[in-house]
DNA sequence: CTGAAAGCGCTTACAG
DNA sequence: CTGAAAGCGCTTACAG
């Protein structure tokens, strides 16, 4: 069944047929209602494939994140596909697992498959893969990349400073002097800047960020656990422990409970994402967060205008805040 | 750059350099070579909407669930884009949050799309839909569909009754009597094969599943912790309560801590699908597991040797069996 | 082993 | 308002 058979059926054109398919205004509203008649009966879908050929845009968004079992995407994604759903884009969905010869193999294919964007929400991108994609002029949108902000391309800029400073002023407040940090990798940018911003958040507060409470993690629970237990086995324990996200928080709530210590009361632990399971843990968990949503809405939005735009990418820089969500795991230091 | 380019490069005909692109053996290594420079060096992408519409296969599936935020399902989807990755399968995603309306829209997208096979991971099919797709003739997948059974449609069959007998077990064991069940929506089969599973696992152990012990609640978090108001402000309490799903338990959790009760000493609950964060939850959550990876593996298995086998679609009844993990939320009865 | 040519199913500029 | 026809970029049966 395609657009022939339903040209013959209706006794019109293909141009006709197409016109009425794609709700062209130039056609009179009976040949119309005829033409839907027989697309009805007959359960006529067109064929995407020879539209897009013809077309040259497939209707298509790429959206590649590095992992989807880490619960900051799941409701990005959810959110991203609802927003294309909307303006009849479909989304290929891929996820590199922070290998970046991974990411590689993907951008291919998405390219291969000729999507009329890419939203790419990983950090573990290299320059190199970057210089291609510029090179590719097709819509793009980045998170946190700084490289990214440098050529112009759009990038989704989260401001680490306001929920850091806010989190450590916390602390601060609370008797916190000796105040750690449970870092993500530190090849991947997103976890350097938080890095950042808790170093800076420090110095404003004229706190002392020592080295040997810097701790390097995976961003996963395990790799948390196991970086807590290393501050936690060294001579000078800190009061305090901020995590670059929620999943190693938990792990570190799981080593401070493994070592005898009760939170907060013999320590505090701050995680970073405010995922929903902040409130289930135990204790549940103070957590600076930032909208997930938002980051979502703002990258389809920036590809949307991108694809419609003729391919002007203005530069964009969009700039989503993080706030401090206080519960039961910090509290004032007893030391 | 297209093939015509390639070609007028190469000094060869569009159809040799096709042949090299797709590894035709019948190609003398010389011209491929000489090909393969020029696509390397020009690099040449080919144009899959093209090729689709020759060929009359996308090299795409669709993946449909019902709620990615539900963390039954991410495990789920990273697993089916990693082995359809492997083979050079793209995967459109889409979700239909639990809505049977926007379920037929997701899946006359994909159909426009023309992916060569749907994965369809919801429960909220009707059986209407369900009759058009068998109509479509596309290699399909479905997951817990009683009616898909009956069709002689391939299905991914969970098998409630091992858990669900333990889980009984387990609580009668440790002297629970009366043991309350906190059900899915009565609309999702998925649910109510649990609820089902639930009654036959307490009738085998002798026990009376009775009618104002079972709740129903909506798989969410607040589903869960609503119904559970219900069951603690009841004036006959259970001594264990078993959900129908993980999300529904962490409610539950919170509403008998706010009801002042201690878990376990008070109230043992149980959940089901064993996601990540019952090891996070306070207490640690006992729940019924059953493998995602499994779901995903077979899914992706079913469709791939569908597509292969030239549309012999012959039935297939994968089944995945579901098994009891202790922790910490369920003890003896003191009552 | 290679090429000329047909054709997959659409859309759209052009003509009327 | 409608139709005839070109053409998007591939693949493949056919001929050599």
């Amino acid at each position: 069944m395609n657009i022939e058979d339903i040209a013959r059926l209706a006794g019109v054109s293909t141009a006709t047929v197409s016109r009425v398919i794609n709700n062209s205004p130039k056609v009179r509203p009976e040949t119309a209602k005829r033409v839907n008649r027989i697309v009805e009966e007959r359960q006529y879908i067109p064929n995407t494939s020879a539209r897009s050929l013809r077309v040259g845009r497939t209707r298509l968004f790429a959206l590649i994140v590095s992992d989807i079992k880490n619960p900051f995407f799941p409701e990005l994604i959810d959110r991203f596909e609802e927003l294309a759903a909307r303006q009849g884009i479909d989304v290929v969905f891929t996820h590199t697992n922070y290998d970046p010869a991974r990411l590689e193999h993907c951008l291919q294919r998405m390219v291969e498959r000729n999507v009329d964007a890419i939203a790419l929400m990983t950090s573990e991108i290299d320059p190199a893969a970057l210089k291609r994609l510029i090179g590719m002029k097709m819509p793009l949108v980045l998170l946190n990349q700084p490289a990214a902000v440098a050529s112009g391309l759009n990038t989704i800029w989260v401001d680490y400073t306001g929920g850091f400073d806010q989190a450590v002023d916390h602390l601060r407040t609370l008797g916190h002097r000796e105040i750690a940090f449970l870092a993500g990798p530190s090849q991947m940018s997103s976890a350097m800047r938080r890095l950042d911003a808790f170093d800076k958040a420090m110095r404003k507060l004229k706190l002392k960020s020592r080295e040997q409470l810097v701790v390097e993690g995976d961003f996963h629970i395990d790799g948390g656990r196991a970086a807590m237990d290393k501050l936690l086995d060294s001579p000078r324990r800190p009061t305090a422990v901020i995590c670059a996200n929620d999943l190693m928080a938990f792990g570190a709530i799981q080593s401070a409970h493994s070592h005898g210590l009760a939170i907060p009361r013999d320590i505090s632990i701050i995680g970073f994402d405010n995922i929903d399971m902040c409130t289930m843990s135990n204790p549940t968990l103070t957590s600076i967060g930032l909208s997930r949503q938002e980051i979502a809405t703002r990258a389809f939005d920036v590809l949307h205008k991108a694809c419609s735009a003729n391919r002007t990418l203005k530069e964009s820089r969009q700039i989503v805040s993080t706030n401090l969500v206080v519960r039961n795991s910090t509290s004032k230091t007893t030391r």
